[in-house]
Formats: C-alpha cells, structure tokens, sequence
DNA sequence: GATTCGTGGCT
DNA sequence: TAGCCAAGAAT
C-alpha cells in the first residue's frame, strides 16, 4: 500500500499534535497572535506570552486601544519586538478599515505590518480554510530531506522550490491541518540534528533517508557575522528614583525603556571614561559620592555580541541637563516599563544595587 | 539581496 | 562549550 505523503503526515498529525491553546479555536484574532509570537520562537518559549497576551488583550479592539507600551510591557522579554509594536498597528489598522475582522484573502493580510508571506498563509489556511501553502523552518527541513533538495534555504531559489513542493501537496480539503501538520512533523519527529528515523512514518520514501544524508539536509549557506559592541549605562539613583530612558528609532530594543548612556570611546578603560564624562558635566569622581562600576556583563544576540557595564551613582543630586528622552521615575515605578533582557537580568542578579536607600 | 532585529534551549 | 537555530518580516 503505497499512501501518499499528504494522506502520512494528516495522520501522523491527527495522532500526535499536541494540545496546544492556540489550536482550541479559528478565531482568526488567536491565530494572528500565536503566529506571530511563534515567528523565530520556540513553542515552549511563547506559550506563557500567548496566554499572558490573550488575558491581557481578549480581543483586537482591547488591543488596539491599548498604548503601544502596555502591549511591549507584555511582550517584555520575548524579544524581537517589532512583532509588537507591528501588532498594534495592524490592530488599529483592522479595526478601522475592517471593523475588527481580519481580511481572509492571502494577499489582503500580506498587506499588513509584521504579516509576511508566512504568516498570511497560515491565517489564511488554518483561520478560512484557504488553500494556501506556507514554508517556514520546518516545513523546508521536512521537505528537503523527504525529496533530497540541497538548494540553501536562505535563497529566493530554496523558498521558490518548497513553496512550489508545498503547493503541489496541499489538500484542497484541509489546508491549514495540513499546514500545520507539516510543521508539527518537523518540531516533533523531523527535528534538526539527529532525528528518529526508525519511528518515521516516512521513512520509507525518504531521500535523505536512503542516501544517508539526513543530518546534512537543510542546507543554509550565509554565516551571520556576529559583531561586538558595548554599552556603558549610567544608573543614577537619587532620592527614591531612577533616571530611565526610551529608546530610539533605527537600532535595537526601539521603544523599551533602559537608562542613559555614556558614549562608548574605544578602548579606554571604564574608570577613565566615567572619570571624563563626570567630569564634563562638572562632577568629580569622588570618595564622598557612592558610586561604582560594574563588572562587564556579555549579552549574547545572534547577530550581536554586547558587552556592557552598569555605572552606578547613589544619592547624588542629578544637576547636568537631561538629554533629550531621559525622565525621572520612582524606584517602585519600574515595574511598570519594558526592559530588554539584558536590564532585567542584571537588576535580577543584582537587586542591591537598585534600592534607594543604597547610602 | 543583504542586514537587522532577541531570546533561550539544545547539542 | 560555543555554535546552531526556532511557526520570519522589514528595510
């Protein structure tokens, strides 16, 4: 008997999808975020932001009235937050063109900030039933080993060829199971590294499989340069409060919060970049004042190595000008802001260093 | 087409 | 352990 792959992995996924929240409905609005919070996340990782983000906005109109803040607020620490800031306008772009209802076309959802080729098939299959064929990581795993295609996965060329594979198998009848089934299929049995071949339904008619080459396949051929850059923040806590900052357009954590800087100079040691930046602003860097410099603190990105340090200054009037953006807070306010990973950390690690009444 | 954008788990 | 890379999109 000689089944089908689509007929394999719709019954494969019939027995073994997990239960997952996300998959409890089609409305169309849980399906947009948990694709969204699952774009370059692990299941494990954004299930507690799924549920947290649901509670928090039951629907598109709580979160289109929502400042873009509260919704970074609940997106703190999952990172890439362009999903969330993207989200929240097309939210307020669904509610006002819309009426609250998505669009079921593929192309109509494609048009909206952070839905890209992936996304807007997966609303439109698995929300509409559309037939529509999505690739993403898994999907071109399980397929380029299944028929043996070495063409790099960061290509035009590589997602031309699935998409095109994709189409070819998609079942008119339950496109987005199928879709999903795919993708299940490459989270669960064919995982990267060394996957379970001899419990693999397909294992029969496997490309990659027969000719031995399944640790090989995907293939992906840009290396991503990781480049080192350094961060020196100014903890200024004085009377109770702290000075924070929102960060800017065109670069990393854009909109979180996090504190001032101290203008990187290359390769001066951080006891003379402190003393020089006090000092500029006419204050020395003296006994009488608590203050200290932090060890450095490695924050691993995966296009960024950051190496920074913490500059603490305790109980000292805050009397040169406040750059543009920089604002007063009371200590127990902070919980209230989104910070990166890297602030939340170390304020973790270190709470002592953040009490006001650090004399 | 090449870069940028986070975080965490796994090997 | 240091890299790999995950339900990608925007610029």
């Amino acid at each position: 008997m000689n089944m089908p792959v689509t007929e394999i992995l719709l019954k494969w996924y019939d027995i073994h999808k997990r239960d997952l929240p996300w998959r409890k409905s089609r409305e169309p609005y849980y399906i947009w975020v948990s694709e969204i919070i699952l774009q370059q996340t692990r299941v494990l990782q954004g299930m507690d932001y799924y549920n947290r983000f649901i509670e928090t906005f039951p629907d598109i109109f709580s979160l289109a009235g929502a400042p873009v803040e509260k919704v970074l607020k609940v997106w703190e620490g999952l990172g890439y937050y362009s999903r969330a800031r993207n989200m929240h306008e097309t939210a307020q772009k669904v509610v006002e063109i819309f009426g609250g209802k998505f669009p079921h076309q593929y192309d109509e959802l494609l048009k909206l900030k952070g839905i890209g080729p992936y996304t807007a098939a997966a609303i439109a299959s698995i929300a509409y039933q559309q037939p529509v064929p999505l690739v993403d990581g898994n999907v071109y795993r399980v397929f380029s080993r299944l028929f043996g295609i070495d063409i790099p996965s960061d290509t035009a060329k590589g997602k031309k060829k699935m998409i095109h594979i994709a189409t070819t198998l998609l079942p008119a009848g339950r496109p987005g199971d199928f879709n999903q089934a795919v993708m299940e299929f490459g989270a669960l049995q064919c995982v990267p590294g060394k996957p379970d071949c001899s419990r693999c339904p397909l294992r029969k008619m496997c490309l990659a499989k027969k000719q031995d080459r399944v640790e090989e396949l995907p293939v992906k051929d840009k290396e991503t340069k990781i480049i080192t850059r350094y961060i020196h923040y100014l903890v200024w806590i004085s009377n109770g409060e702290i000075i924070l900052k929102q960060r800017k357009e065109k670069d990393i954590w854009y909109k979180l919060y996090d504190f001032p800087e101290i203008p990187d100079k290359k390769g001066i040691e951080p006891r003379k970049l402190f003393r020089g930046f006090l000092g500029k602003h006419g204050i020395s860097y003296d006994q009488h004042a608590k203050m200290f410099i932090s060890e450095p603190v490695l924050h691993q990105l995966t296009h960024r190595h950051i190496i920074a340090r913490f500059y603490h200054v305790y109980n000292k009037k805050w009397h040169f000008d406040m750059d543009e953006g920089n604002f007063r807070v009371p200590m127990d306010h902070m919980k209230n802001y989104a910070f990166p990973r890297l602030i939340t950390a170390y304020m973790e690690k270190f709470p002592e260093r953040f009490q006001s009444d650090n004399e």
